[in-house]
DNA sequence: CCGGCGCCTGGACCCACCTCTAGGTCGTGG
DNA sequence: CCACGACCTAGAGGTGGGTCCAGGCGCCGG
């Protein structure tokens, strides 16, 4: 049932530096375990966190963050609206976020579409584009 | 038609110190026309260009590529293909980039989901949850 | 008994991406 | 005439998020 840094590293897919560091900086509801020896011992729980951790990271929560959102849980019960707050307010951002990547790759797909077909027809000239959806003018 | 810095900072909400930071590291397709005085003029071009250099930052080109994509349309007409290759790919990026917020979105609202039910009916207590769509355990 | 692995710590380092500073030039308005 | 604000340059500094290294321990197989 315990597992090592380097067992969670390979779950995770975070390195043993990273485990370490996330420690260090607070990230873990509870500072781990250790054996006798002060090697760490990882519990599912554990892993379970740090996927959580890693869906925040990845979508752009900053280590702050995380960590306030470590102290409100490892407080207890009776913070729940503070943990919920973070959390919608994160729920935003995502959203946002996610709105934003789309109008990209609208951009880019357009461009892509402008590209592709210049090359099919040969037309490989005229090639300045606007990221405007009526396109007259300039660079791309 | 000609642009000051700060009417571009403005325009385009990068800091003046941006703008001249990404002249430096060669993102501007022309180096930018210059006043007698030594004082940027922009044009509406460049200004569309920085608008398409935003977008691709914005979803998470790094600057490198940027400069590369830059170069290749400097050099002039004869590399589409090149060019098409680097925006399919970052397409590709972008596309898995939205795919995976959108896992993390459904991680952070199925959490608000139980944390707003449980607010709502009181029993705020067993707020243990795990990022799993069949919850029985641990650590939220 | 030795080599090697996996782990430990603290601190130095790195990278991308800006931002800010110092020190200076114009040009305009009071 | 002088202050002010916008601009210029080169280069230093800062931030976030790790990564890596030195130096060391404990255990295991050969």
């Amino acid at each position: 049932m315990g597992l090592s840094i380097g067992q969670v590293a390979e779950r995770t897919g975070l390195s043993v530096h990273a485990l370490r560091f996330y420690e260090r900086e607070g990230l873990l509801a509870d500072p781990v375990r250790r054996e006798s020896n002060g090697r760490r011992v990882y519990t599912e729980d554990d892993v379970d966190w740090l996927d959580m951790c890693i869906k925040f990271r990845s979508s752009g929560m900053p280590l702050d963050t995380i960590r306030k959102y470590t102290d409100l849980v490892r407080q207890g019960p009776g913070n729940e609206q503070d943990r919920l707050a973070l959390l919608r307010s994160h729920q935003d951002y995502v959203s946002a976020q996610i709105q934003e990547l789309n109008e990209c790759l609208n951009v880019i797909t357009h461009k892509v579409d402008i590209y592709t077909e210049s090359l099919d027809e040969g037309t490989a000239d005229c090639l300045w584009v606007a990221p405007g959806p009526t396109d007259t003018s300039a660079a791309s």
